[in-house]
DNA sequence: CTGGTCCATTGGTCGTACCTAATCTACATC
DNA sequence: GATGTAGATTAGGTACGACCAATGGACCAG
């Protein structure tokens, strides 16, 4: 302090630091590993080091470790087993993992049907054009199944088919996405399937003259796909779409009349 | 047994059980706020009870407390502060959190660039139709403006623009997803743009005549959506792609003759 | 071959203690 | 009164240590 009293005035503070950021050791090993598993480090299964293992080797506690594992499961990087020769498998992420998330800001922000509707207009057509150049045999057989059981449940007017009936609506939707081989494609549509199948749920107007007009619809576009026509099946998904579009708002708008002013 | 045993021939296992889930406590609380949070419980911004008080709450110990939250936070769904007045405050997901999920299966699966640039053909034009016909102002302010950032980074040859003129392209299609006001197609095309950034960044076809012919497209597209005429924004927008992708697969087409049998 | 018992391994949960970060409060200083 | 500063207060972050629970394997009995 002497030589510094010397000084007349004090400088207060001359240097400037930004915030400078304090990452959590549960993160940087969470960043660590993923860096690793993306970068392809350890092959799909490969078990990671257990958890006390990771103790030992990162010198942080049980907790942050586990905590770290946890996010990773998360994110769909590690599956965690229990029991003897458990632990942290490598997992690459697949649709499910991102079709979730997709599901996550549907309902977290609360996306409107027809915003979903209107989103599943603009992609599905150039799905099923990619279907059409890229579909394989059993895809044209998982399509070919989807329609007959689509097809039963319209006609068989059985004790409540409606979700029923939706279920399978989906399914060949998702076989749709799935014969494009497109994964970002695929885990798009089968969240945005999911959605508008939970969004119609409640909801009455998809009656025998709608059945009859969606089993048609698919099963030309099926036939499209089929013949590798691209620009047939966009078309056709197209109006696919753009007419069940409107059908639905059609609706409700009516229920908006019925039950006015909210 | 006495009665049991009168039976000659005993089946062997006529009862089918699936494997019946034993939920981890950490995932049931993770579940069920969660569930709260969408269901729209909380007001954004609204402080969970602090951690020691949920221990009390649910009897659960501490560790499992914290990790049920950091679930919730890896999936957006909160945001976790340290310090007095610090918690876990509720989030609604956006767009950035899909948009990680994305990258993740992105990288995760190795996604080679052709089938990325497959992807924004389908997807784009669709996008850049909705965007011509929901556009604001204010969206129409930003596609200028990153427009005359490219056009200035393309005629320019200062030192190391490739890095620059890629991002300010990024800008650009992010612009236009943005105008679609439509936050699944938004969050969808960021995650997209920006993987193809990082896979186009080592590249040094995007030469002088690639930029030059990337704002002039990029002009009529802007023009269409400030036109508010959907279907030439489409058609333009078709066009850029087809024609970048090409242009890419072109390249890497010599390329692999340079570097033969890898 | 079937079933049972025991053991070793590994994740899951708990409790406690302490550290660190952010904020609030009260008081001192000018 | 405005302002700065020190300490108290409240939150999350990390560390151990102990024990529970699930799984798989080895071994043994029938």
């Amino acid at each position: 302090m002497t030589a510094a009293d010397a000084e007349p005035t004090t400088v207060r503070d001359p240097v400037k630091l930004t915030p400078l950021p304090v990452p959590k050791s549960s993160d940087v090993l969470a960043d660590d590993l993923r860096e690793r598993i993306l970068r392809g480090d350890f092959r799909e299964g490969t078990a990671l080091p257990p958890e006390r293992e990771l103790v030992a080797q990162t010198r942080m506690s049980r907790t942050t470790v586990r905590e770290a594992l946890r996010i990773l499961e998360v994110q769909g990087l590690v599956r965690i087993k229990t029991g003897r020769a458990g632990g942290a498998f490598v997992q690459r992420p697949d649709e499910k993992s991102m079709a979730n998330s997709v599901s996550l800001l549907i309902r977290g922000r609360q996306i409107r049907l027809a915003a979903l509707l209107e989103t599943r207009e603009a992609v599905e057509p150039a799905c099923a054009r990619l279907a059409a150049k890229y579909r394989t045999d059993a895809d044209l057989a998982s399509l070919d199944a989807a329609n007959r059981e689509l097809a039963r449940l319209a006609t068989d007017p059985g004790t409540d088919s409606l979700a029923d009936f939706l279920r399978a609506n989906v399914d060949w939707h998702i076989a749709v996405a799935t014969a494009s081989h497109n994964e970002l494609l695929t885990g798009f549509m089968i969240a945005l399937s999911r959605a508008i199948y939970t969004s119609t749920d409640n909801r009455e107007f998809v009656d025998a003259d709608v059945r009859a007009a969606t089993v048609r619809a698919h099963r030309s576009i099926t036939r499209a796909i089929q013949d590798r026509d691209g620009d047939a099946a966009v078309r056709r998904m197209a109006r696919h779409m753009h007419s069940y579009a409107e059908a639905v708002v059609k609706i409700e708008e009516r229920m908006a009349i019925e039950v006015p002013a909210d």
